[in-house]
DNA sequence: TTGAAAGCGCTAACAA
DNA sequence: TTGTTAGCGCTTTCAA
């Protein structure tokens, strides 16, 4: 239980630096802030005495003087969802040249998880929230809207964002999909996916748009939480079991994950792609164009959705009042070997 | 540039609450901290005081106070990368019981990178320090050491760690690897990868075992940077194109992002995986039992590795002396497919 | 069980 | 250009 050891220096404050330079410790202050406000003899001493004594300022005492700290916080549905990670990619790169960390939080997909992670985000004070879908707890919404952090959604669009939102349209996906299926011919389209909100808006564009193309036999098919590539596969067998006239002949899965679980259990069970069944995913995995056939994808820009979350955040920190913006970034069809005239 | 906005309520202190439940502000603190301390009437009123005002506390104050703050930083050497996520993952879960969040760091691979990640960390005076690998910038040794914050580096062992260490042996990962291959008889070994300090690692321990096991011509081939799929797949691509009495049998790839890329270029290529070559990995990529032929991998426990850095940390903070203590976490091959006795 | 006083290490405002 | 003063919102210590 010792907690003094020996090694462990603490650490050296303001005024630490100040007497080894023999100013005061403002000065030191103004040398790590604004270096130019310092004449040039002084500032080499200070900075001279900051190198020899090793000082690292405490940014926690920053941050109470202004009330706001320095880094970005973001809630993820899962940290080990490549599509989400390049989102995260892109927040992170755009926030480091202004000099803003990120905090991470993964809420697994549950609200409530996310309002305990918003409440523990808001409690630092941050300089901006990033959050995942514009689905929340009320409890969220009230946290984020008392605190001044500037928020942005991503990853969906809404009327009504608790600041900004830069993400994508999700009922758009569904009827770009079913779209897509009625150009190559299909009969009997079905959507596959698990019913998360976001999820469930691209079902919903999907029924809906294929009902209005005439695909008439169109059908949702819930899916189970779990292994992503394991769901996809299964469900494809799943479908395969069944009695040959009600066969479906294009599968539109939510995300790529699962869609490149099915083409490889196609190919496994000799199941023609995309003669016999068409399959379709959501994201561009990097997979995707590697895969023989090759899969189909729905894609929109993952990354420069985490960039342009950054861009907005370093505006509301330059004083723009980013509140009520919302941007599409648009989605496009990569059509490849897996989608290739079905019918 | 207007700052103070209608709707952006300022926040609340400690002493707000107080006047309201007409009790000290220590009071009030008490009920956060330690609620058991205070009467339960005067717990009531100050509890719903909170709650009728909104009260978050500012934890950067907190964190001043204590020198301390309630959170753990960590850099990883990629986002995307599935491997590491995974490592992240299990330190967040960890983590969260605790009440700890984590603070992310992406040093793209750069020892630079890193140290300046580091000093910001530092600058917060984090809880503890996860670091990923244990080839570090000397100022990154020095930031930590002189930290009071427990370190934890993972993904690799060392004799001298700045902290602690879990981690696995990467040299007995090219080792076991080599092994592997003799086992089922390769004749012309090849471990390829890129020259990372990790994968130098793995590539000596494969060149030493095979040497000791008497695969003559095992040799290294140094891979590019870039998308590991495309990589993979180049590799193999130009293994193949070599002179056929010169042409490998038995591909040990440093991960399996890039091991899948060959795999995938040798069915398309119709090249028969593992009689003609076999491709063994290394991270136990969901992918790998999914393809046809299954991917033979080696992998230590990822996650496990995150979840017992937490430990660590935790132990740390309840006074125990973390310092020294070095973890193997072990490794194992798993055999599929795309190794089965090659030769 | 509650409260008063002091101060964590910084920054903002003002003074010299 | 540099220094002095007064807190930021909490927690720790000590007193009542």
């Amino acid at each position: 239980m010792s907690k003094d050891r020996a090694g462990s220096a603490e650490f050296l404050g303001l005024r630490d630096i100040a007497a080894h330079a023999g100013v005061s410790h403002m000065t030191v202050s103004r040398v790590i802030r604004r270096p130019e406000t310092v004449a040039e003899p002084t500032r080499q001493r200070v900075l001279a005495a900051i190198e020899a004594l090793g000082y690292v300022p405490n940014l926690a005492a920053r941050d109470l003087v202004r009330g706001s700290s320095s880094f970005v916080c973001m809630v993820v549905s899962s940290l080990q969802n490549v599509f989400f990670a390049a989102t995260v990619e892109g927040l992170v790169r755009g926030l480091d040249p202004l000099g803003l960390q990120v905090m991470l939080g993964d809420a697994g997909f549950s609200a409530e998880r996310e309002a305990r992670l918003v409440r523990g985000f808001v409690a630092r004070r941050p300089a901006g929230v990033v959050l995942m879908g514009t689905d929340h707890a009320p409890e969220t919404v009230r946290l984020l809207s008392r605190s001044r952090a500037p928020v942005v959604e991503t990853w969906d669009l809404t009327r009504a964002p608790i600041g900004a939102c830069v993400g994508f349209d999700n009922v758009a996906v569904g009827r770009l999909a079913a779209r897509h299926f009625r150009a190559i011919g299909a009969r009997r389209a079905v959507v596959l996916g698990r019913s998360t909100p976001r999820n469930r808006k691209r079902i919903a564009g999907f029924l809906a748009e294929a009902k209005e193309v005439g695909l008439a036999h169109a059908r949702h098919v819930e899916l189970a939480d779990g292994h992503a590539l394991r769901v996809g596969r299964e469900a494809l067998a799943g479908l395969l079991d069944q009695a040959a006239d009600d066969r479906p002949d294009a599968l539109f899965f939510v995300s790529d994950t699962l869609a490149i679980g099915a083409l490889l259990e196609a190919t496994r069970r000799g199941v023609a792609v995309p003669q016999e069944v068409a399959i379709l995913g959501f994201g561009d995995h990097p997979l995707g164009p590697e895969l023989t056939p090759s899969l189909s994808t729905i894609t929109a820009p993952l990354e420069e959705m985490g960039h342009e979350a950054a861009r907005l955040i370093a505006g509301a920190l330059a004083g723009e009042d980013i509140r009520g913006r919302v941007f599409d970034l648009g989605l496009s069809l990569i059509a490849r070997e897996s989608t290739a005239r079905a019918g």
